[in-house]
DNA sequence: CAGTGAGCGAGCTTCCGCTTGACTT
């Protein structure tokens, strides 16, 4: 007399998942994401009741909605297990506006796709939370609403070319504008120190000269370029960097100090969806996209768990399963003797755990019979899964420290420090990519040889090294998606898409696996800077968030949400239409590019930027190569 | 290669987030 259930899950995989572990007494079907949407032409909100959306059914989701109907007709009870954050909720509502059920109806999460936690989750489940679905479509309106109002002013007075604002890609590329402005405006500048080369296999570089530190890269302002000056620290020039080198020609270098320090580093947690697309970036020269793509068919294939997550704790068999693979691989020594746990920032919404080989048994990489980039990158992710499990790394540094006099009387300490591994831990598998190849190289031993204070060291030659400060690196796909992350920009499903919309619309071009924004890029932010800068603050999203979660908790009421965004004499509405008055088209197309707008002024022309000099006359911009339309 | 204007007026563009295929960019 069992009961028939339909159980109503998001991702066909994970449909076909429980299929296997539950059997005949369930059907289990997907709904494959979001079943409604708003239509494309028309901002479809009804302003004037209740700021309504008017949805219609996603015409490519009719399939699978003719299929959910027609497993319903032989059920008694539908489970709606989408997943349990706020579009979750929202999709299992948008399900009961659409199928109408007859039959008795229950929401339930599943936290393990096991037979045990699926069989427990039977007992339990609740009604629909109506909070959290008002602060899924206050957000969704709150979308449509800015970009739908906001960027027909770009295409009035910027030109026609069917330009975008949205409260994700506009401050995803004023990260990248804010970036040029910052590498156009720095000033490098040199500073010089020594290396003194010792006849014992090692050299050291000079710290200080009569007790004034020499200045290093720190004493740099990073974005500007400038020198912090400080009494207490000295700024070599070539000149006297070659003099300090001649003075010390002669004399007697001793080591005053040897210091030993233990260093610990810790394994980096699991892989969510940011970091994922970050290594993948880093290691195997992957797209944003690419790295998806190639995630979603392991997902497909059962070799790795659901791959949009924004939370790095590992389920009880992940951590189980990253343990047993540790201990068979590496013994004893490399498992710690309690299990790491990894927890979600606050901002995440943790419907699923981290990525991570399937299963309870992890399979190897070479098991797996995978090839090319599916290999590689599940090789990656089962290696910082397991990683992630193992003991801590344990390094010993020691500095070396040595004293030295000039032949006119200056004191002068120079220092080396050494690196080397004591116990590799974790390091012995997985090790974190970096966007700068020089930190690559701090996992390297770098030995030095037996010397003890006292000792008189041989210099075999004492050199000037120049240096010069380097602006700030241009983003990378890898370095935006973390910085949109730790702004709470954007969620795990879009990251990839929101960097394929800054290269569709043409507002950024990459340049050696870097973002450079083009002018149509910078008019934009320009535009956007002066007239909605309110709108694309980097904290804005962080601000809704936190309005959403106090709709969500029943706090705050959508509709009071809603009108104080768009309405009143500082809401969207009044700003988009006060500022479609009042900004001057061609004063906006006048690009303020630092350095580059210095002797003549940049023009954003319906072809493409010009130049214009003090006569009017006009040519061509000469570095297209550089900044482009 | 040409490229900044005037004025007419029709027709069009645009958001974010959740899922896969279908696909030729």
């Amino acid at each position: 007399m069992a009961e028939k259930k339909v159980i109503i899950v998001e991702s066909p995989t994970k449909a076909k998942t429980i299929r296997g572990i539950l059997g005949s007494d369930c059907t289990v079907v997907a709904s494959n994401g979001h079943i409604r949407t708003l239509p494309k032409n028309d901002l479809c909100i009804d302003i004037r009741n209740g700021y309504k959306p008017i949805y219609i059914l996603d015409e490519t989701k009719e399939k699978a909605i003719a299929q959910i109907k027609s497993e319903m007709k032989s059920a008694d009870e539908l489970i709606l297990a989408t997943d349990e954050d706020r579009e979750g909720e929202s999709i299992s509502w948008h399900l009961v506006e659409v199928l109408k059920p007859k039959m008795p109806y229950r929401r339930m999460v599943f936290h393990e796709i096991t037979k045990k936690a699926i069989l427990e989750a039977f007992k339990n489940g609740r009604d629909l939370d109506m909070n959290l679905v008002h602060a899924q479509e206050a957000r969704r309106v709150l979308d449509r609403l800015y970009g739908y109002t906001i960027s027909p002013v770009l295409w009035s007075k910027l030109s026609n070319k069917s330009l975008s604002a949205g409260r994700v890609q506009s401050p995803g590329l004023r990260l990248v504008v804010d970036r040029e402005r910052t590498r156009l405006t720095f000033k490098k500048s040199e500073y010089w120190d020594l290396k003194a080369v010792f006849a014992e296999g090692f050299a050291a570089s000079i710290d200080s000269v009569d007790t004034k530190r020499v200045a290093n890269g720190k004493d740099f302002d990073s974005d500007s370029g400038k020198y912090n000056a400080n009494s207490k620290v000295i700024l070599l020039s070539k000149a006297d960097a070659v003099a300090l080198a001649k003075a010390l020609s002669g004399s007697t270098f001793t080591i005053s100090d040897v210091k030993e320090k233990q260093v610990i580093q810790k394994p980096a947690a699991p892989f969510i969806t940011s970091t994922l697309q970050q290594e993948g970036n880093r290691k195997l020269h992957l797209s944003a996209r690419d790295t998806m793509r190639v995630a979603q068919s392991l997902y497909e294939k059962g070799y790795i768990t659901y791959m949009r997550t924004d939370n790095p704790a590992l389920s009880q068999e992940g951590i189980r399963a990253a343990r047993e693979a540790a201990l068979a691989l590496y013994g004893s020594d490399y498992v710690p003797a309690d299990s790491r746990q990894y927890s979600a920032k606050s901002t995440a919404q943790e419907a699923h755990e981290a990525i991570r080989p399937a299963g309870e048994r992890f399979v190897a990489p070479e098991d797996t019979g995978l090839t090319g980039r599916e290999l590689e990158l599940y090789s990656m992710i089962w290696k910082r899964t397991i990683a992630s499990q193992m003991t801590n790394a344990v390094k010993q540094n020691t500095t070396v420290t040595i004293d030295a006099q000039t032949s006119d009387g200056r004191k002068t300490v120079f220092s080396t420090t050494g690196v080397r591994i004591e116990f590799p831990g974790f390091i012995r598998v997985y090790v974190e990519g970096s966007d700068d190849p020089d930190a690559a190289l701090e996992d390297k031993e770098t030995p030095l040889p037996l010397v003890a204070p006292g000792q008189v060291l041989k210099a075999n030659k004492i050199e000037e090294v120049g240096h010069e400060t380097k602006e700030p690196n241009r983003y990378t796909e890898a370095s935006l998606v973390q910085t949109l992350e730790k702004l709470g920009i954007g969620r795990p499903s879009t990251y990839a898409s929101i960097i394929d919309r800054l290269f569709e619309k043409n507002y950024v071009i990459r340049d050696n696996g870097t973002l450079v924004p083009t002018f149509i890029g910078f008019g934009v932010i320009q535009l956007l800077e002066r007239f909605f800068g309110d709108r694309i603050d980097y904290g804005f999203t962080s601000d809704m968030e936190n309005a959403l979660d106090e709709i969500a908790q029943g706090k705050l009421d959508e509709l009071q949400f809603l009108k104080s965004f768009y309405e009143g004499e500082k809401g969207l509405d009044s700003q988009v239409r006060s500022n479609k008055a009042k900004i001057n088209s061609k004063d906006i197309k006048k690009l303020d590019i630092p350095q580059l707008g210095e002797e003549s002024s940049i023009y954003l022309g319906p072809y493409g930027p010009y130049v214009r000099d003090d006569e009017g006359k006009t040519s061509q911009f000469p570095r297209t190569g550089l900044l482009q339309a």
